[in-house]
DNA sequence: AATTAAACTTTACGCGCGTAAATCATGATG
DNA sequence: CATCATGATTTACGCGCGTAAAGTTTAATT
C-alpha cells in the first residue's frame, strides 16, 4: 500500500539503502542486480509509490523502447484486430507500443511517421495506405529508422514485408467456386489505393486461366476508404443490370462484398448456395462481419495473428543485433478458406 | 530543403544567429517573438533540419501538452469514429493526443491509465468500460490527473461527463415505433457492462408507461463485447419461440440488431415495415453498419462529434484555468431518429 | 583462509531543454 | 532628442536520469 509519494530516484536511493545507479540499473533490467537488493528495492516499492520518469529516460537513452504501428484505417475493424496483434507482440517482447492511425489519408500517414520520429521510436511497424502513399518520404523515413512493413507491401521500402499470400488465397478460392457451381465474375474498384488489390485481381486471372475457365473483371469508379458504399451502390447497380455473365461474383475484398449484399436485398436478389438463391458472393479477408451478413460470408481467412507477430519478431530482431537483413524478406503466409452460406 | 542535420537548439543558436532562449520561446509560441527574428529562425529551419526534442520539453514542463483518451473497446467502429472525433478536437486545440483502447478489459483500462500517468498528461478523456470499471482506481488516478468522462457515465468520477440523453432519444423511438405499428419490446444484455444500457432499459419502460402501452423487456445471457454473437444466438432463438408478445423489437444497441437480424435472415424471417414482413428491429447508436444490414437498421444516431468536442473543450478549459468547475457538470447531447427499412 | 570476480557505492558529467534574472539593443513615442 | 516599453541576449541553474570511472564490499571458489 503505497504511502509517501517519491519524486525522483534519488529519494529512493536515501529510503531503500541502494545506491541511485544501482536503482538506474534495476528499472532497466531487474535481473541484473543481486536477488539481495532486488528485494530490498521491492519492497520499498511497496511502500512508496514510484515510477521512473519516462522522459527522463527516453532522453538520455540512444535508442528508446518505444516502437510505432501505423495502420492505415484504425475504423476497419480488420486493422483494429491486426493493429492490437501486434501491439500485443510488442508489450510481452517489452517494448512500448503507440499504435496509430493514418485514417485512409497518405497525408494522416506522413503526419504520422513524422511525430513518431520525434518520439526516437526504436522501430516502426508500418502497414501503409497503399499506392497513395508518398513513397519517397517513407522510403527517407526507413532510412533513419527501421521499418517492417505488413499487410500491404511497397517494394524496396523497409527491411522486410509480412503479408498474407494473395496468389495462394485467391486460387483456393477460385478452385472452391469452380467445382462448387458456376466460376466467378472478379468485383473490385478501379483505382484501388490498396496493392493488394492488385495481386489478388492477377490471382484471378491465372487462377482462372489455370481452371480453363474465361475470366470476367468488373471494375468500379469510387474513391476512398468506404468500401461498403461502393459495393452497395456499384454492385448493386451491375447485379440490377444482370452485368455479371455467371451467378457467382468473387469481391477483391470482404467490404465490398458486404456493400453488394446489401444491396442485392434490397433489390429482392437471394444471395447463397441452395437452389432458391440465384447469386453467389464470396468475399477476401474474413473481415469481422462477415458472419453477421445476410447470409453469412464465404471468404478467406487472414493469418493476422502470424502476421503481425511474424512483422514483429523482424522489426525485435533487426532492433537487438543492430543489422538490418542482408537483404529485404517477403514472407507470405497462407490464409483459410471460410465455407459460409453466400457461396 | 534541409541539408544538414542539427543536433540541438544550441547549434541552431549558431548557425541562425538566434541565441537559444529566443529559440525556446519560438517552438514554444512562434508569435510569441518580433517578425524580424521569426523570419530569420524560419529561414534557418529550412536549410537546417531540427525539431526540438520532445523528452527534453516535457521533462522540463510541469505539464506537457499531451492528452490521453481511452475508449473501452477500439474494434467497434463506433469507438473508432468518436476516438478519432475527440484526437482531432486536441489536435485543432494544439494537443499532442494519445488515444487507447481497453479491449473491453477494466484491466487493460487501468494498465492504459497507468502508462498514461507516466507520460504525465495535461488531462485524459475517458470512455470508461462502464460497470465493471474499476472505480476506485479511476477515481484515484482522476485526483492527480484532470479527467472528463464520455459515452459512459460513472457518478461523481472525473470532473464532467458528456454524452447522448438516453432518456430522449428511447422516447423518439418508442413514440415512432408505437404510431407507426405495434408497440416495441425491448432485447437487451442481462449483465450490460455499459451504463447507458440501464438508462435505456429505464427510459423504454417510463416512455411505455407514457404511451399507456404494456412493457416487455428481454434480458439475456451473455458477456464480454461481443454484441452480434448475443444477438446472433439469443436474439435468434427469441424470434424462433416466437417469445416476442409484439412484433416489434427495440435492441439495447444496434450491435444486439446487427446479430438479431443476421438471426431472423437465417430463419427466414422477413424484417421491416412493408406488407411481407411479420417482425419489425431497430436499434440505437446508428452503428457505422447500420446502413448496410438487411434491411437497413432503423436506429438513433448520437452526435459524437458534439459529444467528442463537448468533452474535448470541458478539459482544455480545467487545463487552461487550472481549476475544476466548481461542481460536476454532466452533459446530454439529443440524438437524431434515423429511419430505414428494419422499423 | 586467501583469492577473485561480481556487484555495489561514490563521484561526476552529460543529455537537451525550460526558465529566471540581469543586461543590452531596438524602434516607436512624445 | 530623451524616454521607455518591448523583446534579445547572456548567464546560470535545474529537471531526472544514463552512464562512466574509481574504489569498496560481497559472496562464491580454490
Amino acid at each position: 500500500m503505497p504511502q509517501k509519494k517519491i519524486r525522483n530516484m534519488d529519494e529512493l536511493a536515501k529510503v531503500s539503502g541502494i545506491s541511485r545507479p544501482t536503482l538506474s540499473k534495476y528499472f532497466n533490467d531487474a535481473a541484473s542486480v543481486r536477488d539481495s537488493t532486488r528485494v530490498k528495492v521491492e519492497k520499498a516499492l511497496q511502500v512508496f509509490d514510484f515510477r521512473p520518469n519516462v522522459y527522463a529516460i527516453n532522453q538520455n537513452r540512444r535508442r528508446t523502447r518505444n516502437i510505432g504501428i501505423v495502420v492505415p484505417y484504425l475504423a476497419d475493424p480488420f486493422f483494429t484486430e491486426i493493429g492490437r496483434e501486434v501491439e500485443l507482440a510488442c508489450i510481452r517482447a517489452g517494448y512500448s507500443p503507440i499504435l496509430l492511425s493514418s485514417h485512409g489519408s497518405p497525408q494522416l500517414e506522413l503526419d504520422n511517421l513524422e511525430s513518431l520520429r520525434s518520439l526516437k521510436p526504436a522501430g516502426v511497424l508500418l502497414a501503409p495506405c497503399g499506392d497513395t502513399s508518398d513513397k519517397n518520404a517513407i522510403a527517407s523515413f526507413a532510412r533513419e529508422i527501421p521499418v517492417v512493413l505488413f499487410d500491404s507491401n511497397i517494394p524496396n521500402i523497409g527491411e522486410a514485408f509480412v503479408g498474407s499470400n494473395n496468389d495462394f488465397s485467391i486460387s483456393l478460392m477460385v478452385q472452391y467456386l469452380c467445382r462448387s457451381g458456376q466460376p466467378p465474375c472478379f468485383f473490385e474498384m478501379k483505382t484501388p489505393s490498396n496493392p493488394n488489390a492488385l495481386t489478388r485481381r492477377q490471382a484471378y486471372l491465372d487462377s482462372m486461366a489455370k481452371q480453363g475457365e474465361t475470366a470476367h473483371v468488373f471494375q468500379v469508379e469510387g474513391q476512398g476508404w468506404n468500401f461498403e458504399e461502393i459495393g452497395s451502390t456499384e454492385g448493386g447497380r451491375l447485379l440490377a443490370q444482370g452485368s455479371f455473365p455467371t451467378n457467382t461474383v468473387l469481391c477483391s475484398n470482404d467490404r465490398l462484398a458486404i456493400g453488394m449484399l446489401a444491396a442485392a436485398y434490397k433489390q429482392n436478389i437471394r444471395v447463397g448456395l441452395d437452389e432458391k438463391s440465384t447469386v453467389r458472393i464470396a468475399g477476401h479477408d474474413d473481415h469481422p462481419f462477415a458472419r453477421y451478413t445476410c447470409p453469412p460470408l464465404t471468404t478467406i481467412a487472414q493469418d493476422y495473428v502470424a502476421i503481425a507477430q511474424g512483422a514483429a519478431d523482424i522489426l525485435f530482431q533487426i532492433i537487438d543485433t543492430e543489422t538490418p537483413p542482408s537483404s529485404r524478406v517477403e514472407t507470405l503466409l497462407e490464409g483459410r478458406l471460410i465455407m459460409r452460406d453466400s457461396a
